[in-house]
DNA sequence: GTTATTGGCATAACAGTGTTCTATGCCAGC
DNA sequence: GCTGGCATAGAACACTGTTATGCCAATAAC
């Protein structure tokens, strides 16, 4: 059972440290504490602890890309909208702090490595292939497809974030699932909002 | 010139940091230099940096309600629902530091005062308003007002959110503008679905 | 076989963070 | 003048990311 890959040992005790706690919980010496090592193992391996961030993005791209890649089976090219919504919905909430570290705000001097580019452009183009898709399908009229896939993200984005942060006014946090039907109403605006 | 409010100098100094740098700037040896003080001076008026952080939520949101109450006199509910993305998007990206203090991720143990929950909760009402106003005025058939304000408020959020962090992929940044064409269509899309 | 070099690692330390302890100063009321 | 209480400064605590130092094992060179 002994893994002998210090890299792929820190990586996933980082990794379980996210998915058992939040992201504020990420930090050098409990990695490596978790990992076994010293905190000179994160950087003999990573770098630094950006370097180590570096690789949890690629990885949560990766995870992230084939969540929304299922929704391609979908049928029509609005349903696979919405069903790219849902699985975006559904890997965020169940993965919070990893979504978090993924999306929250960044070090503005932090330059991601290719390796994590390479998987966020990948999970990018599965939003941007169902617009495409539904472009050339005739259900959506403008041609400035990549407006309208980042219109369609910001719109899943933040509700997904609100419903994380957890911050809402106390009439709305008292109210059963209001995150559930506000999404699926959200939905149905961006859906009705294609068909132009 | 000399102002003898301790409280009123020190808060002061926090919100001119986060008007000139960004929220990671805020420490409390930052704010206490600024303010001219010792760190203790916070702690004396505030009780923690949390109670800092609790007294700058409350002049955010009511500076940002303020902002948004300004669309009451758009004509028609549509028009005060898309003035008020404008006015929330506007406010954001005057005071991004701000913003990203007032609606990122808080320390979940934190508790917000009366005065910084009354101050988000009457902001909270200006979009509730509208929504009532548009479900009045018959544009809006369904009555489930609260998820219908929380899909909008998620809709420009989240657009804001992501045009804060700026982490969008090359091929989006490279575009000028994308941002605010991406908003307007999403605002077209949330008129659109208002419409029920 | 012996030596030199390289690489991975632990220890301890650095500066920075929020926070608090101790001690000082100051000012109002007597 | 004295006393009491409060605001304050300075230093220290535990924590953060990071790194300089030194050690040790493995490998390369002769």
């Amino acid at each position: 059972m002994v893994e002998d890959d210090p890299r792929a040992q820190i990586l996933a005790a980082a990794l379980a440290i996210l998915g058992e706690e939040d992201q504020h919980a990420l930090t050098v010496r409990r990695v490596a504490a978790r990992a076994g090592c010293s905190t000179i193992g994160v950087y003999t391996w990573f770098g630094s602890k950006d370097g180590l961030v570096d690789a949890i993005l690629a990885e949560g791209f990766a995870s992230f890309g084939d969540a929304l890649a299922q929704s391609r089976s979908a049928r029509g090219p609005i349903g696979r909208m919405r069903g790219m919504a849902y699985a975006y919905r559904t890997w965020a909430l169940l993965h919070p702090a990893h979504y978090q570290v993924m999306f929250g705000k960044p070090d503005p001097a932090h330059v991601p490595s290719q390796e994590a580019a390479a998987a966020a452009m990948r999970a990018y183009e599965e939003l941007h292939g169902g617009v495409i898709d539904a472009q050339r399908k005739g259900d959506l009229g403008t041609n400035d497809v990549d407006a309208v896939a980042l219109a369609c993200w910001g719109m899943v984005h933040g509700l997904v974030m609100l419903q994380l942060a957890n911050q809402k006014p106390p009439s709305l946090t008292e109210q059963t699932d209001v995150d559930t039907r506000a999404f699926d109403l959200a939905v149905d605006m961006m859906a009705k909002g294609l068909r132009i």
